[in-house]
RNA sequence: GGGCGUAUAGCUCAGCUGGGAGAGCACCUGCCUUACAAGCAGGGGGUCAUAGGUUCGAGCCCUGUUACGCCCACCA
């Protein structure tokens, strides 16, 4: 077994291999088992549009680093895997495609044929997708992948859609929306993003129709949609305004009559007090027209040119308009200035084109009724987020939320289960087409053309994808699944709607915690983007460092909900990592030949340091276990990191390293025990965060029978803390540094071997150094060491220090240089005298003494005898040198 | 307009419920010591943004300020 381990880590050489052993062996599959607790995490599907990023890499790290944990800690864990039709983004792509390959539209090749074109995206982007996740390493139940368009997803949503249309709670209305000049289509409110743009006010005179020669001053940003002016609205209290409410006044050039109203929306203290009324394409204005019944005059096309209300300008794109237009007003002498200004305009979260507020037939979700029971989970905390702080987020979304509108002008995606009767004009709404209509009884029966918002579908994943509607025992056993992992960019989109829609639907909320995670960066903080070219595809830096390193990577110096930096160092650091535990394996397995002797027998023959590391770890397990239970998985990785680095490598392997080489047959057998025992747990514990290389040296392990992805997560065993052993070994520690200290700062190293004297001030560490002469020689290079009661042996030519416990001297004969050993001293001397201060000022402080808690005031008295009995030591021995 | 986040070693960042600050990289010194130079040993480097407050005690809690960033908003 250990003749075989490759000499060099190369994560090209295993990774591949034994992911395909995990998944032929079904360990990642999960199904209901009454004899274990479920474990469930639904993946947030990735969009077809594209391939795996940072992003995902990040995202499918921290929820396979989940899994992983607590399918070791022995629950039915389920991870399951899906795509997402993301109609709009895939459409575009589509459309764009068609456009290249065979220079047509979509509408010339028919709906029938585009969504045809569509599914061939699907399959090809969709495997590219989920082959990149298991390049990841992702331990997702592959035979439940999912697709939000599939038949199942589709059945839900048509299902859901119908419900909610039976109980009122979605409708079809003519009102004002968000429209994509460029997608032509619809969106919600979420998927408008606002910009700061420069623009300008424009002061434009309206003459009054009965006297041309004076004028209200209106102040617009907005001069192109002049055209569809429909009235002026002033405040009904404003003293400026009051009496001119019901006059007319002239549509400057239009010259269309519009009259003057009194609406309590207007803000007195805002530009004029004074607005033009434009209900088709302000959603204000929209409102007040619909409050004073007001024409609604729609001056452009959905491409966002305008129309033949504007006249000459027909034709013409709406932002040239505005300058052509802006031109012949102060031609005309209606303009009375212009000031520059900024102001926030709705762009296309897709394109960044600038929307169009339009008045349109569309469906709507009534939200109210459905967002109040999703309040109230939150705060409950039947849905937890974390961190916390983004709980307010979800609130303030949830309590200000309008209506969603859900019908999109495009043909990708679930098509809305509405028809209608072409001869009679009833609407029906039905899974199925109906033969006849149910008014008129006519066949002539037409589906509506619009699809649904991707969301819509996105919304009914934690339930549709474990078999809703049917009332399946998936449902049942993994509903409400336990984890959500997300970034923080799709609160909106996505949390709060399957939030909102679990409890409408199932009754029960989706997930208990909402695990929000932040962005990946650039190295300079700038965020990753096509347009930028800084994006970093997560294949190269695999094919480059390994899965596991960019996992680490990315699970390391993070804090939930905060975005990190990608850096190319951290990630050698991480592969360095992996490269030193693949060595350290390879030691130990270099080391270990036939088999283990038995624990019982092992546990006799513990020697101080064998107790020290499996106490170590022990405490080790716990803490990251804790750590991963608090959501702290950057935490609980540098916790192993540290201990597997640390403290197995540095110094357990190194104080072995003896009795391995020599001939004592029991020592040597129970330093192999332990070192194998602790090599499994480190493994066990690292494997979430770097499951291929510890999966790869588990099988080259003596004595295991299945894999480690199956194995069982460490946990805290009482007997196996070893207090007494603890100390032992900090105290051995301290005192080889500070001789490491006095070797490299002296300069002095005439050979391997030296010799050091040692003046113990406390009972236990004398009897810690006559015992552990061993520990010297191989960790310092001290062959010759000396506990002594008293220093007459000691002379002037010897380097000195002195830790808690006792005084290290050691000889260097001519070599020593006074002046340096004098310097080390003084340094040490003023260390101690900082200590000291801060240690007497506190213990002198009565406050301290009776307010604070006796353990802390009791630790502070120790430090004062010990520092105080240090700084003697360092004091005396600088006397004699002088 | 409202809300939130961040400011800690030259750089990138950790620091859990308050007891006197850590890592990686970089830097300096010495080592190719038979697991590892993707390494080993040692070292230097921080008034924890700023002004107050609470407390025996503050990087951590409270208030104000500054800088950068983010989110929300029907800001004529």
């Amino acid at each position: 077994m250990s003749s075989n381990i490759p000499s060099k880590y190369n994560p090209k050489d295993f990774e591949q291999k034994i992911y395909k052993q995990w998944e032929e062996d079904k360990c990642f599959n999960a199904k209901p088992n009454p004899d274990k607790k479920p474990f469930t995490i639904v993946m947030p599907p990735p969009n077809i549009t594209g391939q795996l990023h940072m992003g995902h890499a990040l995202d499918h790290t921290l929820q396979d680093v989940l899994i992983r944990w607590k399918r070791m800690q022995g629950f039915e864990a389920l991870w399951l895997p899906g795509t997402d039709h993301a109609s709009i983004a895939t459409e575009v792509k589509v459309v764009d495609r068609i456009r290249k390959d065979e220079g047509k539209t979509k509408e010339e090749i028919g709906r029938e044929e585009f969504l045809k074109r569509a599914w061939d995206w699907r399959k090809e982007f969709g495997g590219r997708i989920t082959e990149q996740a298991r390049k990841l390493g992702d331990s997702c139940d592959w035979s439940r992948e999912r697709f939000t368009m599939d038949e199942g997803c589709s059945k839900a949503v048509k299902e859901v859609f119908i419900e909610l249309y039976n109980k009122g709670l979605i409708y079809k209305g003519n009102r004002i929306i968000n429209w994509c000049p460029d997608c032509l289509t619809s969106l919600s409110d979420a998927e408008v993003e606002h910009e700061d743009k420069p623009g300008n006010y424009y002061y434009v005179k309206y003459p009054y129709v009965d006297n041309p020669n004076e004028f209200f001053i209106i102040a617009t940003t907005r001069p192109e949609t002049i055209f569809g002016d429909t009235a002026i609205a002033v405040h009904p209290e404003d003293e400026r305004y009051k009496h001119l409410i019901g006059k007319k006044v002239l549509v400057p050039i239009v010259e269309r009559e519009i009259e003057i109203i009194g609406d309590e929306y207007p803000d007195m203290e805002k530009g004029t007090g004074a607005l033009k009324v434009t209900p088709s394409h302000d959603p204000n204005d929209f409102e007040i027209g619909l409050r004073h019944d007001l024409k609604q005059i729609d001056c452009m096309n959905e491409d966002g040119t305008m129309n033949h209300i504007a006249g000459k300008y027909e034709g013409m794109d709406r932002y040239e308009c505005r300058k052509a237009f802006v031109k012949e007003l102060e031609e005309k002498g209606f303009l009375i200035k212009t000031e520059e200004t900024d102001h926030s305009v709705g762009t296309c979260y897709r394109c960044h084109t600038v929307i169009e507020p339009r008045i349109s037939d569309q469906w709507f979700v009534n939200m109210k009724p459905l967002a109040e029971p999703a309040i109230e989970a939150a705060k409950n905390k039947d849905v937890e987020f974390v961190p916390e702080r983004f709980t307010k987020i979800y609130m303030h979304w949830l309590e200000n939320i309008r209506d969603w509108c859900i019908s999109r002008q495009l043909w990708w995606g679930h098509r809305i289960p509405a028809y209608y009767c072409q001869d009679c004009g009833e609407m029906m709404v039905a899974s199925e087409a109906p033969k006849k209509c149910t008014k008129c009884g006519s066949s002539n029966i037409k589906q509506d053309e619009d699809v649904l918002d991707t969301w819509f579908s996105s919304a009914l994943w934690p339930f549709s994808t474990l078999g809703w509607p049917e009332k399946t025992k998936d449902l049942e056993y993994f509903y409400p699944t336990n984890v959500l992992v997300t970034g923080y960019d799709i609160i909106f989109f996505w949390i709060v709607r399957m939030v909102f829609s679990g409890l409408e639907q199932m009754g029960e909320v989706p997930f208990k915690h909402v695990f929000v995670h932040g962005l990946v960066r650039d190295s300079e903080g700038r965020k990753m983007s096509k347009s930028l070219g800084n994006g970093i595809d997560p294949l190269e830096v695999i094919d480059k460092y390994g899965a596991d390193a960019l996992r680490f990577m990315l699970m390391t110096g993070i804090t939930p909900g905060n975005d990190m930096r990608f850096q190319i160092e951290r990630l050698e650091a991480c592969r360095n990592f992996a490269n030193k535990l693949w060595n350290a394996s390879r030691f130990v397995l270099m080391n270990i030949d036939g088999d283990l002797i038995s624990e019982d027998e092992a546990k006799q023959n513990y020697k101080t340091e064998d107790k020290w590391i499996i106490s170590r770890i022990n405490t080790v397990a716990k803490e990251v276990t804790g750590n991963l239970e608090r959501f702290e998985l950057g935490m609980a990785a540098q916790k192993i990191y540290d201990f597997i680095w640390n403290e197995y490598c540095d110094w357990y392997i190194e104080i072995v390293k003896p009795r391995l080489y020599g001939e004592e047959e029991t020592d040597k057998d129970t330093a192999r025990f332990v070192l194998i025992k602790v090599l499994k747990d480190m493994l066990k514990l690292l494997h979430p965060f770097m499951p291929f290389i510890t999966e790869e040296l588990w099988s080259y392990l003596p004595q295991v029978d299945d894999k480690l992805i199956l194995s069982r997560w460490p946990e805290f065993e009482l007997d196996e803390a070893y207090d007494e052993a603890e100390k032992n070994m900090t105290f051995i520690m301290e005192a080889v540094r500070s001789i490491r200290n006095i070797r490299a700062e002296m300069n002095v190293i005439p050979s391997k071997k030296a010799r050091a004297v040692f003046v113990p001030s406390k009972d236990e560490c004398r009897q810690y150094l006559e015992q552990g002469a061993v520990y010297f020689s191989t960790l310092a290079n001290i062959t010759d060491i000396t506990v002594v009661n008293s220093k007459e042996e000691i002379t002037e030519d010897m380097a000195s220090a002195v830790i808690d416990g006792t005084e290290i001297f050691m000889p260097l004969s001519d070599l020593i240089d006074f002046e340096k050993e004098v310097e080390r001293l003084e340094k040490e001397k003023v260390k101690l005298e900082g200590e000291l201060k801060r240690v007497k000022g506190k213990l002198s402080n009565e406050k301290f003494v009776s307010k604070a808690p006796e353990k802390v005031v009791n630790a502070e008295k120790e430090k004062l005898i010990k520092y105080q009995e240090m700084m003697d030591k360092v004091l005396e021995r600088l006397k004699t040198l002088k």
